[in-house]
DNA sequence: TTATTATACGACATGTGTGTCGCTTTTGTC
DNA sequence: GACAAAAGCGACACACATGTCGTATAATAA
């Protein structure tokens, strides 16, 4: 027998998802949801209790996802640099998306849920971690000089962060937001 | 005649302030407000219509206070380069003061609030115009070398930006901590 | 001391979200 | 088609925050 329940959740996480993005986390309320979603209190109850229950299927829904695309452009390329490229590219590319309110969403569910948190340090510690397989390959292939490759690669993410996170809130130019990308390139790379 | 309103306005505020920094924006009721300061619901919404108004007063006091310690700081020493690790390192004790939430619930308030979202602006704006100030004394002083000022002071703010609104989910140690300021002295010191 | 006014109180009516539960409808199987 | 199980419904009781308002208390002036 094929489940039709599992469909029915995928449809309410990702009613709920919009909702995440447009308001945050904490306002977001089990009504809300139903109503995004066209189901009635019981429907939606049968498969999650809480909007932390449903949040916490949305974060696994879109790790996997995300793991898939970083994992899938380090095989693609080959030189270093381009690959670095590519991740600042892909990241600005979150940061300019409708969708960026969930970076947002993210943070306050980590502050709202302190049993919750050691998921973002997850996040976090997996973003480090990709970005020190690139840097590692990039001094092997002479394209990166030599620089403390775990400082430089937690800067990143903080910074990236930043970005994402307060995309909502505050105006960052096209043009502001390539020179900041350059600034992060000018700590691996060779050229001064 | 000395006004005691203006006197119980503030202890609200202070009082406010403190479950701001442990729950953020969103999650505090008029009613933990009354509570956290002893006082009755109809006494509280005397002063303050909404946890909204509430907050508002509690920036802008804020507000002022930070500029009177960044001017201070600017006038007191000589050296450029002294400045500005005076300036990493007021922002550090930021970080690691238990009224640290404070940042993460100003961003919570931002979001949740797009009417008031002119004021975060203004505080970056601000932030990155002491940073300028700074960057160009230190050039003509001959401390700092040849660099794109906006960019390394957008740069700075977000990152500084991100460590303080996350210092409450993520775990950073006072080494990396350090690492992190080199990294961004760099960014303008002479000295490769 | 008394009158006046600013300050503070807390009960109340209202609005809104929560979680449950018995019932109906749909789906899949024999 | 009949039956059982899964999925979906929405009314209900409950909990909690809001904002108001008539009353009480404290402060100040005459």
């Amino acid at each position: 027998m094929v489940s039709k329940g599992n469909q029915t959740k995928i449809r309410i996480v990702e009613a709920a998802t919009s909702l995440f993005a447009e308001k945050g986390y904490v306002a977001v309320t089990m009504k809300d949801i139903c109503e995004r979603c066209h189901m009635s209190r019981g429907g939606v109850y049968r498969y999650f209790a809480s909007t932390k229950e449903v949040f916490i299927s949305m974060l696994d829904m879109d790790f996997e996802k995300n793991l898939e695309i970083v994992t899938a452009c380090i095989q693609e390329e080959t030189d270093a640099d381009t690959i670095l490229k590519a991740y600042f590219k892909q990241e600005i590319e979150n940061i300019r998306s409708p969708q960026s309110g969930l970076y947002f969403a993210i943070h306050e569910f980590a502050f709202a849920e302190p049993d919750q948190r050691f998921k973002m340090n997850q996040r976090v510690h997996d973003g480090i971690r990709i970005l020190l397989m690139i840097f590692e390959y990039g001094q092997k292939t002479g394209a990166f000089k030599d620089f403390d490759h775990e400082a430089v690669a937690v800067h990143m993410i903080y910074f990236m962060d930043s970005l994402k996170t307060s995309s909502t809130i505050l105006d960052i130019s096209d043009e502001m937001l390539s020179k900041q990308m350059a600034l992060l390139s000018n700590m691996v790379n060779r050229f001064e």
